[in-house]
RNA sequence: GGCGCUUUCGUCUAGUGGCUAGGACACAUGCCUCUCACGCAUGGAACACGGGUUCGAUUCCCGUAGGCGCUACCA
């Protein structure tokens, strides 16, 4: 076989939102395209009319436009091997069902659904296949007169490839070497129906890929058991020279219990299984998207490439899309599932948000403001950022276990970073950091209070009031006065044992605030 | 049930016919410190099991068990 250029595609179902799997079945096929200097194609699988979703497609598009993704050819991109939905490809596929009819490839066959089931209740394991298409109602055990009066009055049928047993079929996976599958054991699977004049997945997806001059095929696991299938479909067009060579590519796995990732996961555990919010036109209901949970696409991809793949050695997991393209493999993925880490795409999320300008975060932070009736100015939400950006939050985990993790999203900032915007109310004297920073008055020592009004005089006479300012005015004195005032004054401005560096949190308060917030706590301490 | 794929720390994984089996996330401890962190350092933690082949198997082969998928006029 002779070199091909590298043609790969993506092709989705237009019946939902696309699933985080997809969307790694998706880069794995940019990377590889990239990698060799090939061509990605973006096909619409619209063949299924019953499941069309509205808005499905669309969703894609605009979930790859975030992603970073790009297309050479397809739905919305162009090309020259179009059209690039399947639904408007009917012609096409017509023309090679009756190629498959008139070499004998294929029959027809008049068994309706109702039919079928029930002879798969009557007959148990019933498979569609040579030891029972002879029983069966189709174009091989009626006469060409049955057959053409049946079609003539209206009959509805379908188009069944006509599988020969008895052949061990071979398909050399690029992940997963040879895999060998007796074509026994496969049925006569229904390749066209003439009820809606579409053709099923197994047929459109040959001959779109042949006519296409797709060069690999690289999809999901799900799809190997169909792999023998397909190679003896480019076998019975007489396409083999030409057939593109497979990759199934690993499920991604539920992150805790058994099974693969599903819909239902992601809101149950607090992740996203897309990536961008849905609202399900039927039903109405919303799902998040990772988009929205404020993750950045960079992250996203980072992640989802690093499922199922690793660029070996001590290489360092943060890659940027060219360095992803640059180490790429295909012979190096993994082949067994990977359960979903969303702990760990937090933390690349961590990451990419601690490397990006901290005004980067201000739109985002913005909206969370926004949400608690807070209205900030850029430079304020970037102070704050820059202080805060390296804390970490308490979560709950799927478990219903309290854990703590990195701040990885805008919305982790404002559980701790109201004390900016809002000053303390009241204070928790049980609360362990005040109830060790904050000593009453005893015979030998003044208390907290006294200590703290002496502290806020001080701070009064302050003339530069920044945090360098500050520091270089007040340091000196606390050193000469010998005092550790810290503690008490993080909870008169903060009310907790929390926060930023004390004379960064005043300078932001500003002296007004900052000496109001002091005698408001020596008051309500004492 | 049938067919296929798969199995290295809790998770994602690297790796080899002979290694102290490596890294990342998570976890724990210490240092730093003005709280919580960040950072830095350290630590615990894995070759599913049983047979072979072999001087020697985590690595190669065969079983068993577990996991996953497919088994539609869905993709």
């Amino acid at each position: 076989m002779t070199e091909r250029k590298v043609r790969v595609r993506f092709a989705p179902s237009p019946t939902g939102p696309l699933h985080i799997g997809g969307v790694r079945t998706a880069l794995y096929n940019y990377l590889y395209a990239r990698k060799h200097g090939g061509e990605l194609i973006f096909r619409i699988e619209d063949t299924d009319t019953t499941r069309f979703v509205p808005g499905a497609e669309e969703y894609i598009i605009e979930s790859f436009k975030w992603l970073g993704i790009k297309f050479d050819e397809g739905v919305s991109f162009g090309g020259n091997h179009g059209p690039y939905r399947q639904s408007e490809r009917r012609d096409i596929y017509k023309k090679y069902v009756d190629v498959l009819l008139q070499n004998g490839k294929a029959y027809i066959a008049f068994d309706t659904p109702e039919e079928l089931d029930a002879k798969r209740k009557e007959v148990e394991n019933f498979q569609y296949d040579a030891s029972t298409r002879q029983q069966m109602r189709n174009s091989l055990t009626l006469s060409k007169e049955e057959v053409d009066a049946l079609i003539e009055s209206g009959h509805q049928y379908v188009v069944r490839f006509k599988i020969e047993p008895g052949r061990d079929v071979e398909v050399d996976d690029i992940i997963r070497g040879k895999v060998v599958i007796n074509s026994s054991v496969l049925d006569d699977k229904v390749l066209y129906k003439s009820a809606d004049q579409l053709p099923t997945y197994h047929l459109a997806n040959i001959v779109d890929d042949h006519l296409m001059e797709v060069s690999h095929v690289i999809r999901g696991e799900e799809w190997l058991p169909s792999a023998p299938l397909h190679v003896l479909l480019y076998e019975a067009f007489g396409w083999t020279d030409t057939m593109p060579r497979f990759a199934h590519l690993p499920l991604l796995l539920k992150p805790i219990g058994n099974g693969k990732l599903s819909k239902r996961d992601g809101d149950k555990l607090g992740f996203p299984v897309f990536p961008l919010e849905w609202h399900d036109p039927k039903t109405g209901d919303i799902s998040s998207g990772y988009r929205e949970k404020g993750y950045v696409p960079e992250a996203v991809v980072n992640f989802l490439a690093l499922l199922g793949w690793n660029p070996g050695e001590d290489h360092s997991e943060m890659m940027t899309l060219d360095e992803l393209v640059e180490h790429f493999d295909l012979s190096k993925c993994s082949k067994n599932g990977a359960k979903f880490d969303y702990v760990k795409a937090a933390w690349f999320n961590h990451q990419y948000l601690i490397q990006h300008p901290d005004s980067d975060w201000v739109p985002a932070f913005d909206q969370v403001l926004r949400a608690q009736g807070i209205e900030a100015t850029a430079e304020q939400m970037t102070e704050v950022v820059r202080m805060m950006k390296t804390k970490v939050i308490e979560y709950v985990d799927g478990q219903g276990n309290k854990k703590k993790r990195n701040i990885s999203f805008a919305s982790d900032l404002w559980p701790l970073c109201q004390f900016f915007f809002v000053a303390p109310a009241s204070f928790d004297r049980e609360d362990k950091f005040i109830r060790k920073n904050w000593k009453a008055a005893d015979a030998e020592q003044a208390g907290t209070a006294a200590e703290m009004s002496r502290f806020a005089d001080r701070l009064a006479e302050a003339t530069d009031w920044t945090a360098e300012g500050l520091k270089a005015d007040i340091d000196p004195w606390v050193e000469e006065q010998q005092l550790r005032p810290w503690n008490a004054w993080r909870i008169c401005l903060v009310g907790l044992g929390q926060g930023p560096d004390m004379y960064e949190l005043a300078a932001f308060l500003g002296k007004e605030e900052t000496l109001c917030r002091m005698r408001f706590a020596i008051a309500e301490l004492g």
